[in-house]
DNA sequence: GCTCTAATTAGATAAGAATCGAATCGACCG
DNA sequence: CGGTCGATTCGATTCTTATCTAATTAGAGC
């Protein structure tokens, strides 16, 4: 249920040693020792605090010998719908004038460009973009076109792709891979947009 | 400190009454006994959640002899930085396309005309907007030349205002009073793009 | 002033969550 | 193999928080 997954998200942020857990893995990956002198807690506590951030996709993880290094999730850094995300990666890694309104008009320009090119004039998606932007751009627009809440069969799912492009069963592995929609016994529904990956807010 | 504040803010977020409460407020406003009966919840336990969105500043409430009617507060309802407000929005009252990109397009040209109408060619403020969607956008413009995290003296605001304004003061205000930054000690910081008032996501 | 209704406060309970120390696991290295 | 180092698990402790019931406050209307 959605419900839970913004409860969830929200939990995850909810605790100060989280927070600045994610601060110092912003300026770059750490590993459980470092993080745990960095904040003055035990190792143990680390562990706690990451499994919980793991469980909402926050951060990950990379092994080296013994040592296992935590680092962002680069969904939660692209993530737009996620302010705090922004907020944390500014802070860490000092972005000069990210929210200039020539940066977003910039944007709006390739995001317009990116849809006139892939799109038809009546509508139909002509191919799916291979490069990753181009594709979120695609894949956003048409997600726009769902409502949010509502329960949809797959047939639904299907019939509603088939209008943009006969491979429908790829645009649907790509809504959920990249987490605009979500599956349980085969009712699909839309993700909060928190979920959604962005391409646009940091670069 | 801004930690506390996003710690808050997550923490108002994170418990599923609450998340139901301001679904069902997003349909309009609504007074404890009422609010009790559809959360099948005590009054006393919905006293008790009002309390915590209040103090983070996400509900209003509204004094009608005896009772008390909240409802979301509207700050809430049009900041873009949180998402979540979003999603709960769009769940209430069904709007029909907001992502779609020709209202982003459209947005983001009033942007510029009102940023090219307010702003002079030297970079200084012509004058300060009377209508708020218009300030919003000068004063978001101007708050993006300051640095995430750091800390400002009230001189260094002011030196820093007077660039763009002689009345410096009003500015400062206006910076305060619409959560762009907020002061501790007469020492001055920006509150993360969460509490930013914005008026673009919804509407 | 009395009574009704809505909201709040206070106090109690119970569940949840953060933290620690100690024990354990797992992989590397001499 | 045995030692070491980093991470995890476990159990205990303490703090926080959601919720209730019962008592109290605050108005409104009679």
């Amino acid at each position: 249920m959605q419900l839970e997954k913004l409860v969830a998200y929200h939990k995850a942020l909810a605790d100060p040693t989280r927070i600045r857990m994610l601060i110092l893995l912003s300026e770059g990956e750490l590993n459980g020792q470092t993080l745990a002198q960095r904040l003055s807690v035990t190792p143990a506590t680390i562990t706690h605090h990451a499994a919980k951030l793991r469980a909402a996709s926050l951060i990950r993880e990379r092994r080296d010998k013994n040592t296992i290094y935590f680092s962002l999730d680069e969904y939660f850094i692209r993530t737009g719908g996620a302010a705090t995300a922004d907020t944390i990666y500014r802070r860490g890694a000092d972005s000069p004038g990210e929210a200039d309104p020539e940066v977003l008009e910039r944007r709006e320009k390739t995001r317009a460009s990116v849809l006139k090119s892939f799109f038809a004039a009546d509508g139909r998606l002509k191919s799916i973009p291979a490069q990753l932007k181009k594709k979120l751009i695609v894949l956003e627009h048409m997600v726009a076109r769902l409502e949010p809440g509502r329960r949809y069969g797959e047939k639904e799912v299907n019939d509603f792709l088939k209008e943009f492009h006969d491979d429908y069963a790829t645009l649907r592995r790509e809504f959920i891979m990249h987490q605009y929609m979500f599956r349980e016994h085969d009712v699909y529904e839309l993700n909060p947009p928190e979920l959604w990956e962005r391409w646009e807010t940091l670069k």
